[in-house]
DNA sequence: ATGCGTTATATTTTGTCAAACATAACGCTA
DNA sequence: TAGCGTTATGTTTGACAAAATATAACGCAT
C-alpha cells in the first residue's frame, strides 16, 4: 500500500450537505448560518451585514426559503419602532435545530473517513 | 412536529465530498470520473470527450492530480502508433478505488440521513 | 412633516470559472 | 515526407453567480 499525495502536502476530507428541492436549493450551511444570524439580531440587513453578504443575497435567500415551506419560516415587518425587522418563526427554529444536528453528524463522518483514508 | 416543508414539493438531501491540499482540490467525484473513463479509453481526449468537459480543463486536472501525486496517477505519451495515450498507474488505480468506496458509504450516509430527515 | 432604519425589488456591474479557440510538438504509419 | 491522433499549453470568449448600486415603501419617533 503505496501513500499516494506528495508527503510535503496535508490534506483534508471536506463536504457539503444541502437539501433540494426540484427546481431550488432548500436548505444548506450558508441558510443554516443566516437563519441562526436573523434569530439572534431580528434583522436580515444586520445578519447579511455579519455574514459579509449583501442584503439582496440575503433577502433572496430568505425569500427562497419562505417560499419552499408550509408555513414562512422568517416573518418579516416594514416600518415601526426599528424600522422593521425579521423572525425566526417556531418553524424556522425546528429547521434550525434539524439541520445543526445534521451537519454535526457530518462532520462526524467525515471525521470518521478522513482518519481512515491513507493518501 | 410540523411539516416544514411544502406538502407538493419533493425533497432529496445531496451532497459533496472531495479531498483537498492547502491550496488546491485533490480529489472529488469529477476526477473519479475521469482517472475511470481515462482508465477505459486510455485517452486523455476521449475520456474528456465522453464527459462532455473541453479537453484543456480534462488535461489541467489530470496536471493537477500528478503534480500533488508522490508518484505519478496518470502517465502520458505524446505521438507514436495510436498519437499518443495516458494510462492509469497503479497508484492510480490505488486512489480510484479508495474514494469509489468512500463515495459508496458517503452514499449510504445520505440515505440513512435522508430517511430519518423529516420535513 | 421629516427622518430613520428596515424590508422589498429591479437594474447594472464585477468576478470567476469553464468553454472555446488556437498552435505546437511528438512519434508512428503509409 | 506528409498525415494522423494525441498530448501540451497559451489566449480569448462566454456564462453565470454574486456584488454593487439604486429606489421605493413602510411605520414609528421626533
Amino acid at each position: 500500500m503505496k501513500n499516494l499525495l506528495r508527503p510535503d502536502l496535508a490534506f483534508r476530507l471536506n463536504g457539503r450537505l444541502w437539501v433540494e428541492t426540484p427546481d431550488d436549493r432548500f436548505m444548506g450551511i450558508g441558510r443554516l448560518e443566516l437563519l441562526t444570524l436573523i434569530q439572534e439580531h431580528g434583522s436580515i440587513s444586520k445578519a447579511a451585514q455579519q455574514m459579509g453578504m449583501s442584503y439582496k443575497r440575503a433577502w433572496d435567500l430568505v425569500a427562497s426559503l419562505n417560499a419552499q415551506s408550509a408555513t414562512p419560516l422568517v416573518q418579516t415587518q416594514t416600518g415601526g419602532k426599528r424600522g422593521g425587522g425579521a423572525e425566526v418563526t417556531p418553524e424556522g427554529q425546528q429547521l434550525i435545530q434539524e439541520f445543526r444536528e445534521l451537519q454535526e453528524r457530518f462532520q462526524e463522518f467525515l471525521a470518521a473517513e478522513a482518519a481512515r483514508l491513507l493518501l
